[in-house]
DNA sequence: TGAATAGTGTCTGTCAGACATTATGGG
DNA sequence: CCCATAATGTCTGACAGACACTATTCA
């Protein structure tokens, strides 16, 4: 199609003569909320379930600015680099996996949000499987460690590395239209960098949100879990108790028995299942 | 904290060094899907209701590329402007409304989705109440209105002065880690500019999911409505027919009556209510 | 046998689907 | 009275909450 714009050119002639830097330009960078599950051996009596815990992945800066703090994983997007692709090659290099879960979960762009200069981050959710999982170390970061996440009212708790990072948070009533939406405000003065408390925290609810209507969960357990694992996986994110009967008659459609029990526990063996369809 | 890096610099030191063209940079845009009911008087029969359609803004393009096709309201993000304030001064610009319902939808950022250098699009949805409405001219665009908005299994039909725009999509089961997933592909050559055709389609599943767990339709809504109003609305955004006992027992109780009715119809009057709480 | 957990049975109240019925206004 | 839509009544089956009960293993 040959259509002339108001200059006269044809859209091949605007192309060559177009200049790129007419309109300032800006970095991306992606961030990576990564959750897994950590499982607490109970050591202290044979009998007792192990403990189950939601937990973070996490990163120290080896660099200016928040140096030695612990920030999400992320980098710069590259020129020719779509923001997914960047997200799992920030994966690749910290855990050495493909293939994972991810979602978008946000743009964060507040002009200050990082001291350099302006940087608006891409961001993802994702979630691993404990048992494929290998921790790698990494030249572009002093440390990487799971922080446990533990989740109050009005505060979110990050622990690891002999550490406990206090992340504290306001629910803020918006209103829109007619209709109000809530909105999870962090303080500025928080131990992780830029605005990853925030990041971190929309993440959780987002989480939160997703495990009762998608199958999301079932990437972070092994092949075969027990229906009481995966009840304490709900609890876990959802922050409460939930009754056995009920939990096992809902998820039951999506459960295959496999016929193979739990061995040397003081106590009726459970059945191992895997996830259908 | 006068913490030293691996090149003896203080945070301050650091920041007053830093070259921020270091990394190369990129353009960034917003677009809107902005949703809106439109109300087709019956003027066939006196005892019909109103039909409503959903639609859609769209803007013409008035340069190059995808010069004279539809495209939704965008526009760069301003290096000191946070994205979701760029999407708000757009809608203003657009429409002359401020505080909208407004959210975000998602980062589309393949290399090649603008012809003429790298943008990655950072997108938001919105949607409108049609009664506060009024589209307004802009020297941005070459033209502006309001599409409706038709789905089928296969396509997505847009149609609005006097065109028909047909975008053909595709649902792909996508496999993260142990789970399925749906993403709809849309075919390159769409009518629409961009990427845009993909999201729309993608604005308009995050609407039909929201629909059911938020109170957005309420924006769609004037301030006094009647039931069936209402649940024409759901109907047209989830596609498919709703029995009449059944919505009315479920939205009960976001509902407060007005006491007021309907007038002038060839049937027994239908009582306006509100949003409650 | 008792501790600890796995797993089932069942009562009850709520609620959605389905369909029938009544209400109302204007021609 | 008929048309067209508004609004309610009610039957039924599915299902979640709640709690009691049975099953299994090992020290």
């Amino acid at each position: 199609m040959q259509k002339k714009d108001i200059n006269g050119l044809t859209e091949q002639e605007f192309l060559d003569k177009y200049d790129p830097t007419m309109f300032e330009r800006l970095s991306m960078s992606v961030d990576t909320v990564i959750f897994s599950i950590d499982t607490k051996l109970q050591t202290s009596n044979y009998r007792k379930l192990d403990d189950q815990k939601l937990t973070v992945l996490l990163v120290k800066r080896n660099e200016h600015p928040f140096l030695e703090h612990w920030s999400l994983p992320g980098g710069f997007i590259g020129v020719r680099e779509a923001p997914a692709k960047a997200a799992r090659r920030v994966l690749r290099n910290k855990t050495g996996l493909d293939d994972l879960y991810i979602e978008t979960l946000g743009t964060y762009g507040e002009p200050d949000r990082d001291p350099r200069m302006r940087i608006i981050s891409s961001t993802y959710l994702s979630l691993l499987d404990r048992d494929k999982f290998k921790l790698q170390a990494s030249p572009y970061v002093a440390d990487s460690a799971w922080f446990e996440v533990e989740v109050t009212d009005r505060e979110l708790v990050l622990c690891g590395e002999g550490q406990q990072l206090v992340i504290p948070y306001e629910k803020a009533a918006i209103r829109n239209g007619k209709i109000k939406t809530v909105e999870y405000q962090v303080t500025e003065s928080n131990p992780l960098a830029f605005d990853h408390g925030k990041i971190l925290l929309d993440g959780l609810m987002r989480l939160r949100h997703k495990i009762d209507d998608t199958d999301i969960v079932f990437n972070l357990l092994p092949e075969e879990f027990t229906i009481t694992q995966l009840q304490q996986i709900y609890e876990i994110i959802l922050g409460g108790k939930l009754l056995a009967p009920a939990f096992r008659r809902k998820i039951a459609p999506k459960l295959q028995e496999t016929g193979r029990y739990v061995q040397e526990k003081g106590h009726r063996p459970s059945q191992y299942f895997m996830y259908k369809e």
